[in-house]
DNA sequence: TTAGATTCGATACTGCCCGTATTGGATTCT
DNA sequence: AGAATCCAATACGGGCAGTATCGAATCTAA
């Protein structure tokens, strides 16, 4: 990939000079970090290397190096950057159905191609630091916090006690499904969703309601 | 280490004949082994080299790669070395304690120098089937089929529907641990398996007692 | 227009580790 | 004794990490 020249943007009026010197590539920023997503994503974490990379992205090395100081921050960075919209919370009325079609999306992810760039990213974050944080400030914390306003959600419709401990309570909802991606011993589908749900969520909830029958819906 | 020779155990008598030649030295397959735990234990994954193993074992690299056909298997059989035996399950009377107890002792294996083993095996094993496929067969589903026993019992005593989903249950007082032992955002205390037990465990049991308060005990 | 700064892609380089091959010696068999 | 296999040590080729360097390109400032 040959980079044709940038429309300037900055030469003056908005407060920021741009510093002397040629501009770096978007272009280059970008290609490097769709080649790393689809080799990772196609290769997996083995064969993910710098010179590949480069090589795949039309870049030099160099390049690479001048804007990540390693391997993780590359994986960190296209892993954010791959960060899907997917993942909201709906607001159904029931937390319960809130949390399955949100847990439901996160399995279907986790299935796809992209849910290898997640276990590369587990995997390779258990012998690095940075890589582990980096998923759960970028990952794991936002949605948390969607999920901690689903739960009061439900606490105020009395779905839930008041007392609750909602970090027990998503890490026994999400849990067993990382759990069942990295350790792989079970299959990750929907009914395995619903019925995570049904012993975490469930009871409570169908306490309000004693006319409904357990299994009917 | 300059190895001694070895009393001979088989020249005769018991069906299989010792092949010819100079016989493996198993002190040497012990230190190796002994040398990679430590490595890893004390230094990770990512600093875990076959050289240093040898050289820590004082033991030519070569006799590392006539055993082990590659990093993966040695880990694999490191771990499976130093499987530990203090994971049994207690029959106490109470299915909720009998998982109580086992799980706070897999809490406190994982927290421990040992726990940097697991993760080191489950990061690993995310880019090398062979290596999730031992953490399975040598570790999960023995254990597995021991907690089966245990949750069978609960049934028998009226403390567990006749028709739980065992591997749902057992995925769902697990995967928690396991979520916050590879991720990392939050601790793993005692307190927080007694919640899981509580919340996936608790309610079932209660359930026969129903002049029981939720959050009584 | 020119000088200086910084980027670009390309390539060469060092260093670490993997996994193999070789060597000289030790141990156990027939 | 001779064959077979093991041992530790060491050398070697290859792959990749991360750095250094080069000529060309693109920007600012004067």
């Amino acid at each position: 990939m040959r980079h044709k020249a940038q429309p300037r943007a900055n030469s003056q009026g908005n407060g920021r000079r741009r510093p002397p010197g040629r501009p770096r590539s978007e272009q280059a920023r970008l290609s490097i970090l769709r080649s790393s997503l689809r080799l990772l994503a196609k290769k997996g974490f083995s064969e993910f290397t710098i010179e590949a990379v480069a090589a795949h992205a039309s870049v030099g090395k160099a390049t690479v190096y001048r804007w990540w100081p390693d391997k993780a921050a590359l994986i960190a960075d296209a892993f954010a950057s791959s960060t899907t919209r997917k993942l909201h919370f709906p607001d159904t009325g029931s937390v319960r159905t809130d949390m399955s079609q949100q847990m439901r999306q996160l399995v279907k992810i986790l299935l796809s191609r992209r849910g290898r760039i997640v276990s590369a990213m587990l995997g390779a974050g258990q012998s690095d630091n940075n890589l582990i944080a980096a998923f759960r400030e970028r990952f794991l914390k936002p949605r948390r916090q969607e999920a901690y306003a689903t739960l009061r959600r439900g606490i105020l419709r009395g779905q839930l006690g008041k007392n609750v401990d909602m970090n027990l309570i998503l890490d026994s909802l999400y849990g067993p499904i990382y759990m069942r991606f990295l350790i792989r011993h079970d299959k990750l589908t929907p009914e395995f969703v619903d019925g995570l749900c049904e012993l975490t969520l469930g009871k409570r909830f169908r306490a309000k309601l004693p006319h409904l029958r357990s299994r009917a819906s």
